[in-house]
DNA sequence: CGCTAATTTGGCATCGTTGCCATTTTTCTC
DNA sequence: GAGAAAAATGGCAACGATGCCAAATTAGCG
């Protein structure tokens, strides 16, 4: 009997081929024992018929997708990009793939993608910047998925990795206040997000310990933020020195000294969050709290795979990391 | 009979509760005609058992994963990330979900991601930055399924979106020869990435029309690249103006302008491929030729899904779109 | 060498959905 | 309103891999 043209090969056929069970090929491309010289065989007919096992056969069967799903805002932006690129290589490390899903901030969409994965059986899953209020059920929603939140906290019965962004926040606000600054202002984007709401309380922490009241200079969307930003820059009395939370935030205030055209000894100090490609570029070059990506991404795959081989202990582990503060010269050293 | 506790409704189920034939069910969830009376009743009972069918199966049944490949050197870099953002957004509308897999320019990976992309039974693929030589023979390899390059071209068989590289190198260069610069120097990557070769052609054509002789400053690596650049700009002849391929060598570019302290005046003209973050942040803004990325995903996605449909010619098309000239003042404008 | 214990092996059913086909129901036409 | 054409429906098999179990093989040991 002649073998189809243009069809795949099925375990079926290499079994035929090898002289051997179906199940026993199942076993030997599974990595289960099987006997060196029946091992040989079936090695041999899989390379001659080029055969390649069905993902989703094998996922329908076994209940496992060999797939995570990284939920996050968008990936335009170097933080998440860089998240992203570790995020997958680590997945195809451990034998998984990786499909990613975007939703711009909007809820509808985080939903939508939580019932997409869960179509797709998604062994696990990774969720960014997601809306607190949606995702905060996600426990019944998938009650036997693995999630772990990535620099984002949902609740403290999910697994999280995230940046100290409180402790990173008044460790900046301090660093700035050790200028001598009169007044340090905080520029922050939208502050229901989890990080920037920590990184607020941080700041305002540092100021009020040292008898400072806080300045918080924020609006909902890009448009108001940059208003509100000149009028504080162009106000009497104007921030000596500004803490922008966002890489964001930081290229508002970037373009609006740009637009004001004033020398740059005339603005006011900047010390940003996440180290974009323009912090080093820039004039002066910009001191930073960077976000140590790599260490954080590897800590949560580690989280997220061993719930998923089913090795982790029950209660939620929350893993706050460090930021380390790079200092150039925005912020008025040297 | 008792529903079973925590196990996933099938259609089955839905079809029973409905009380009507599975098919019917499948038909439905497929829009496929139903009267309205039936209709009712199964919408009912999917949403009274929360039902939302296994994609696994539906893949393994119908051939159709729902599902589309990406391959991409990397996404940490502004121009993939874009890219990568709209594309998973186009597919989301159109039913499918994005597998991302990234291989860092190794031959290696870009043959395993092809292969894993088979096993998923992905419905189409976009290629970007393969290497020529891996994937010449891809239509052999992958007889069946829609493949588009993008960014990128493999050969006259195979659907591509790209720049008009050459085209815009051209420009770009007459543009700086325009200002009247003694000599124009060109910055690139590794050459035998194609968009840089074309890039260079077209920088080569302009200076060869205007009786200049090309002058190439290029190496194999990031080290070598600064040396070589170094050297370039502290030789007595050193270039009036540079062209840079891509933003990773206006970065090197602009990070030597840095360390070498001299001022803004003294350094060559420079004119970048890629419009990166800090191209309108730094000092002087950075003249740039910009890739209409949001045009380029468009239509490669319309590429993909014309085939993926079946409705697309046979002959494969090749799309070249024209960059466009965004003039800041680094050439040395206003 | 014979017997038991341990390891491999093959057969069969199954995961959940959809394609096909025969049957039923509806719509249309005179 | 009867008959023919069209549309909708239900049953069944199949997609390809794997879990389970019983049967067969091998190894171990006195």
């Amino acid at each position: 009997m002649m073998k189809k043209r243009n069809k795949r090969a099925t375990v079926t056929d290499v079994a035929r081929l090898a002289r051997v069970g179906a199940s026993t090929v199942s076993r030997f491309l599974r990595g289960v024992s099987v006997r060196p010289k029946v091992a040989e065989r079936v090695a041999r007919a899989v390379k001659e018929l080029g055969y390649e096992p069905d993902e989703s056969a094998r996922a329908l069967r076994s209940g496992r997708s060999r797939t995570i799903g990284v939920i996050l805002p968008k990936v335009s932006n170097l933080f998440f990009s860089q998240s992203v690129q570790l995020i997958e290589e680590e997945a195809r490390q451990r034998g998984c793939t990786m499909v990613l899903l975007t939703h711009e901030d909007r809820l509808g969409e985080q939903l939508a993608h939580l019932a997409t994965l869960r179509r797709y059986r998604a062994d696990g899953i990774i969720l960014t910047g997601t809306h607190g209020t949606t995702v905060r059920g996600i426990r019944t929603a998938f009650p036997d998925v693995p999630v772990v939140a990535f620099d984002h906290f949902i609740s403290s019965s999910l697994d999280a990795v995230l940046l100290d962004n409180r402790e990173a926040a008044r460790r900046a606000t301090e660093h700035l206040l050790g200028h001598g600054y009169a007044n340090v202002a905080c520029v922050t984007g939208k502050p229901e997000v989890y990080s920037f709401a920590e990184r607020m309380a941080g700041y305002s922490e540092a100021m009020s310990a040292q008898g400072r009241s806080p300045w918080l200079i924020t609006a909902p969307n890009y448009e108001q933020l940059r208003f509100v930003l000149r009028d504080a820059l162009e106000s009497e009395k104007r921030p000596a020195a500004l803490l922008s939370l966002s890489d964001f935030a930081t290229r508002s205030v970037l373009t609006l000294y740009k637009e004001l055209g004033r020398k740059a000894a005339d603005c006011p100090a900047l010390l940003g969050f996440d180290d974009p490609d323009f912090a080093a570029l820039v004039d002066p070059p910009l001191t930073v709290i960077r976000q140590p990506i790599a260490e954080m991404v590897r800590n949560a795959m580690m989280l997220l795979f061993s719930r998923i081989d089913g090795t982790a202990p029950k209660k939620a582990r929350i893993l706050s990391l460090p930021g380390e503060l790079v200092i150039r010269r925005s912020c008025g050293c040297s």
